[in-house]
DNA sequence: ATTATCATGTAAAAGGTTACATGATTTG
DNA sequence: CAAATCATGTAACCTTTTACATGATAAT
């Protein structure tokens, strides 16, 4: 599936992996994330198969870099996959946390408390810092390649589905401490 | 990871990897699931490390149960790693709805918005019955195993976590299928 | 001086899914 | 009569993570 990210980045412009990793962490990070380690290699394996071609570009004092091109076998293989119809809108995710708080009773309320105290705290910096920081991008993005103006409606709406999920977590995780907090004896 | 999801199920009380899904699937399937295979895989493992013991009870007429244990060394290890600090609230999910969204341009509006109503009308009824359903599960989880009922306090918190979530998912879903019907051009 | 950035890659290990095999009993 | 339930397991495959290797330049 990083397949379909990577064809996707690469039918805005030409980029490196390096490139797009770092394209991704600024945009899609929400609900999409891949090590340099494994897009290097899917790149490869996208290139065997003909939905992209690319060229080396020497530079002094760095390492030359690999420029990636799509194909139209690649803009062929991306709308393919783009029309298929839309399968699970609730994905099965394994979230440690959740996982934790359902078993936590033997470590006891306070231990508990404690922890979920600091994960509130935490959670609430970083949240306010994401939201703009993704706000910001999209805004830039679409300033920066006005012929992607229509991408831009869906970028902003992919930024809205995070914004969403972080601020139902941290009420949620409010609302449960305070639950703790009443329900559980010490 | 599903090593301490196994072993959270097995202090509660001795089970087989085939009750252990089932339970699964009943209770934490918001935020954890694995497949059978992986599980018998897994619980093998865990007696390898000594964490859990296993008998065979023999049956007519059905395959052999083998049912595990959790032992002092296994009940250690979870309780060490409920101890152990939580890091990260925002889990980095790979969500392939959004990534088909992010990159959706190319297919246009109506074939877009038509996959997205789909969605919206699938996931309204699956979800009504998934939180009703699982409702019904804590409680009765409760009331079948009373020494338990401090644990449902924070089965009752997970619980509400996955019913925000996928209620905030819908709103949003609605939100964005108003915005592209507005803001996109035919 | 050390850390971050640029830039690409290989290899091993871990984690997880899918397919296959077996087979009686119960429910619709 | 077909499908679901009970019940366990192996093997192949795919995906992903972590560790390692290299090395100059720019910023703190």
């Amino acid at each position: 599936m990083l397949k379909y990210a990577l064809l996707g980045f690469l039918n805005y412009r030409v980029m490196t992996g390096y490139e797009i990793k770092a394209v991704m962490d600024q945009s899609i990070s929400y609900f999409w994330h891949a090590e340099l380690s494994q897009i290097y290699v899917t790149l490869k394996r996208l290139e065997k198969l003909g939905l992209v071609t690319s060229e080396v570009e020497p530079q002094e004092s760095r390492p030359d870099r690999r420029v990636y091109t799509i194909t139209e076998a690649g803009q062929r293989d991306l709308v393919t996959w783009l029309a298929a119809p839309l399968t699970d809108l609730i994905v099965k995710t394994k979230h440690p946390l959740l996982l934790k708080l359902f078993f936590a009773r033997p470590i006891g309320k306070e231990a508990l408390l404690a922890q979920l105290r600091v994960l509130l705290q935490s959670g609430q910096h970083y949240v306010n810092e994401l939201h703009e920081q993704a706000r910001q991008t999209v805004e830039q993005a679409a300033q920066e390649y006005p012929h992607l103006a229509l991408d831009a409606i869906l970028w902003e709406a992919t930024r809205r589905y995070g914004e969403r999920q972080t601020e139902t977590i941290l009420q949620w995780l409010e609302e449960t401490i305070n639950a703790i907090e009443i329900q559980f004896p010490d």
